[in-house]
DNA sequence: ATAATTATTTAACAAATGTTAAACTATTAT
DNA sequence: ATAATAGTTTAACATTTGTTAAATAATTAT
């Protein structure tokens, strides 16, 4: 296993828990890289989800069918956590999608594996639930935009928050990210500009 | 302690993790009733958020004020856990306030015992992952109905979920958890009385 | 290099939601 | 019982976002 390759997990992950070396050699001997190419599938409707992602270069999106359409519900940033969650912890086929954006590295981990590397090491199962935190709080916060501000203040807090995406991510998926139409975006946008 | 008053939340547990004996009475000796009155506060605006609660009786709201407005972010269902998780993690002073809709009956633990409860019990934070994987899952699920849903699905759907939660709360809140406007609930409630 | 595909913009009109202000109804306190 | 307060509705008009359809721009495949 290449150690350079995981630097960024790394780092990400001490912000959380501070592990020793053997747990986090546990967990290294565990995981996969996977190299996804733009629009290639790492998670597809119907299987049930049985990997983790730490999106360590690219961006991934989740999305779903509504009404024979795609609805992008997220886009992850960079070095973030990604699975289908509902599928991942209930193990049952997943109604969402996920696949890249962008041509993506991914470091993954089996649901198996990482189970036993909770059972394991109770740290670990400490960082999970510390990661998953973190998660619900993002998701609160964007629940809290999606009551209180406008669509033209959630796009750009984006824009501050995430330069690179909105350069990177086709726009089709950033205004189903933010609740609003392609269209509607477009003109957002242009009454921006002056 | 009263046993029977923890009936529910026993209930609600053994859904997520199997517990012994021990690890339950564990828990038991930690746990505090709290008794609110209508409009009572459980966490102010301010404060560092030390006890999570298990709505056993009662409705409770998230709120934080925008421009010199409350602004409800979440009604609490019947038999669910309540705080205001930023500040709970991370030990800063809360933005968010919780305080009851009715009278309630909380189940409560401190932050402080819970973590010792961690510590001494693998299960317990294992049963902490799960149930905030859950909400995490169920706020997702929130955000998507903010992308894809017109205001008048969401209401719908909240009526058929939590009937009695329509009953007992004032539509103020209910208005704000939708994402509109009172004003334009009471349109929208008119609307579908024909 | 060119054609095909994908992404983005534009515009006119429709629908949904917000804003302001007032009236009405129900609940609570004295 | 009555007054005060809190909760809900109504309505007219403003603003935002959606819808449909088309044009333009950028990217990708041959």
């Amino acid at each position: 296993m290449n150690l350079e390759i995981l630097e960024n997990v790394i780092k990400f992950i001490n912000q959380f828990v501070d592990f020793k070396e053997e747990e986090l050699i546990a967990m290294q001997k565990k995981i996969e890289i996977i190299h996804l190419k733009k629009n290639d599938i790492f998670i597809k409707e119907g299987d049930i989800a049985d990997r983790i992602a730490f999106t360590n270069k690219g961006y991934l999106r989740v999305y779903y069918y509504y009404n024979g359409e795609e609805i992008t519900r997220d886009i992850t940033p960079l070095h973030s956590f990604a699975t289908a969650l509902p599928s991942f912890v209930s193990q049952t086929p997943s109604f969402e999608i996920i696949s890249a954006i962008t041509d993506c590295e991914l470091i993954t981990i089996n649901r198996d594996d990482l189970e036993r590397l909770y059972e394991s090491f109770p740290k670990w199962e400490r960082f999970g639930r510390r990661i998953i935190e973190e998660m619900f709080v993002e998701s609160q916060r964007r629940i809290y935009s999606f009551i209180t501000e406008t669509a033209e203040t959630r796009y750009k807090k984006l824009l501050k928050q995430y330069p690179d995406m909105i350069r990177d991510v086709p726009l089709k998926y950033i205004a189903d990210f933010l609740g609003i139409k392609l269209q509607s975006l477009s003109r957002l946008r242009k009454s921006l500009d002056w």
